[in-house]
DNA sequence: TCCTTCCTGAGACTGGTTCCCACTATAACG
DNA sequence: CGTTATAGTGGGAACCAGTCTCAGGAAGGA
């Protein structure tokens, strides 16, 4: 019953844009980045791509502060976290077994079931540590 | 140097209400409580009132999935998380020291500073459980 | 009470995202 | 290898949360 995408010239060139970048994206970003590469795709199109990749798990979408979404072909392909620079936008493919557990349990001691949990970490890496004490 | 609000008639009314609300509120359905009630404040104000209560602490925000921001007056004052329900928006505040514990050492581990991190569930309590099952 | 300063609110505006819909391209079928 | 049903495309309009503008009003110190 899993519905496969058409497979078309718009959608290849946005996978391959994704895997040529490293940190997250916005769908707007991704649009220029393709336009800049020669290759035209609509606005609308990035966003129902970028729309359908993460649901088949195929991207992972983070919000930013201020409301917007951006989007990244992480390596794991499994469930993850991410560790990400506020700075530069590195990006760290993180475990969360731990914490995890933690939720699950917590959840169980107040009665909830179905505990989906939301765990992001932000912080300075070294390098735009060492670059800010400049 | 900290700068307090000035006293207004429509912060007391925002201020009111919230003590009375107990579940996770957007600013429009504040307004629209506030008009519910025959109080008039503006829109505008509104946003600006849960902006600068969040800034000083005195409420809490959280993202909603489709972006929407959303407030609450907690009994805790210091650093906490929630357990919301997904059906009723019933909350709990939670204590994460073991959670938060294991960011900081996350974050250290990679060589990230000043990590912030972002923790929530969601799940679905007890009572709409026995709600749904009807 | 006076006066400065901040607050208020209606509506304009912004920016990310989705919708609309005519057009095009995919891929299943004969 | 054509035909055809159908899903995908794209440009622009629409949408919507949130912010900005600015003139009028209120708070509160002097």
């Amino acid at each position: 019953m899993v519905v496969v995408p058409r497979q078309t010239r718009q959608r290849a060139e946005i996978l391959d844009l994704l895997e040529d970048v490293d940190e997250f994206r916005s769908a707007q970003q991704l649009h220029e980045m393709l336009r800049a590469r020669g290759s035209s795709v609509g606005l609308a199109t990035v966003y129902r791509a970028v729309q359908s990749l993460s649901e088949h798990g195929d991207v992972d979408v983070l919000r930013t502060e201020d409301g917007e979404s951006v989007y990244r072909r992480c390596e794991q392909r499994s469930h993850h976290h991410h560790l990400v620079c506020r700075s530069c936008g590195r990006t760290v493919e993180i475990e969360a077994g731990q914490a995890e557990a933690w939720a699950a349990q917590v959840g169980a001691a107040h009665g909830f079931d179905d505990v989906d949990h939301t765990i992001e970490l932000v912080g300075t890496c070294a390098s735009c540590r060492a670059a800010a004490a400049s």
